[in-house]
DNA sequence: ATAAGAAATAGTAATCATTATTATTATCAA
DNA sequence: TTGATAATAATAATGATTACTATTTCTTAT
């Protein structure tokens, strides 16, 4: 019903997040997307990210704090360092047999799933040793 | 350092959640709560449910809107229905094959995991059909 | 049992992330 | 070019959570 209108605010959120590996916050997003419209407001940066969220543009990560996005949409898991708090992707194979597996003990329909890992980065790792 | 001193309020809110399997949030334990202690302060509920997931007596569940806490800690998944929202309990076998899969795709040391499903639950199933 | 010291509380204010409101501007189709 | 309406900037409002402070409760040593 209501027909999406070009923006150029939303391009610039949307090539901004496809730049990026490290699933920023819509503040970090507000913050560089100033960089090319200096009066663009924090409001139009939420409202852009549920825009794209709900076209599955993007995906939003609910962390503890401020939700994170990634404009990265092919499967795939996070890896939350517990000393830099870094989110880093992992690629895991064989995602199919956790939604299986799962099925197997589960009386309603699994239609999908997200896997958050924790543990220390390969940086704080040698910092350690 | 901080000694922890006894209180009957902490008593009541780990008690209250142990009788529970539905996942409930701050302010639902709030309310129920209150029917022991009717003058419990919310901030006194928010301190408790810190200092028992900071002591590993309950977890706490990081989803859209207000976090939800859980005192049985023995390892199992959680499912959320897209319909209804409920938080369901999924006690998956082969838990460690997700680490051990994981592992050999990442370069940082995995130390443990959480698994969030979602779909439809029992009953919003039956409703579709 | 009692008193001193420290932690916990109730009540409230403050903060943080996010959403809603509104007058103005930008986009689009005729 | 114009008219309709989606999108915007600026700001207010909301919801969840945390911080502050004077008072109360718990603990431990007397």
């Amino acid at each position: 019903m209501t027909a999406l209108k070009y923006s150029r605010q939303r391009e610039s959120i949307k090539s901004f997040l496809l730049s990026r590996y490290d699933h920023p916050t819509a503040d970090t997003i507000y913050m560089n997307v100033r960089k090319e419209f200096p009066n663009i407001s924090l409001g139009t940066v939420y409202r852009n990210l549920a825009l794209l969220t709900d076209m599955g543009k993007i995906i939003k990560i609910t962390t503890e704090g401020a939700d994170r996005f990634d404009a990265h949409v092919e499967p795939h898991s996070h890896f939350i360092c517990r000393e830099c708090h870094a989110v880093l992707d992992i690629h895991m194979k064989n995602e199919d047999f956790i939604n299986t597996e799962a099925q197997k003990e589960f009386s309603g329909q699994i239609e999908g799933h997200t896997v958050r890992y924790f543990g220390l980065c390969k940086d704080c790792l040698s910092k350690k040793a």
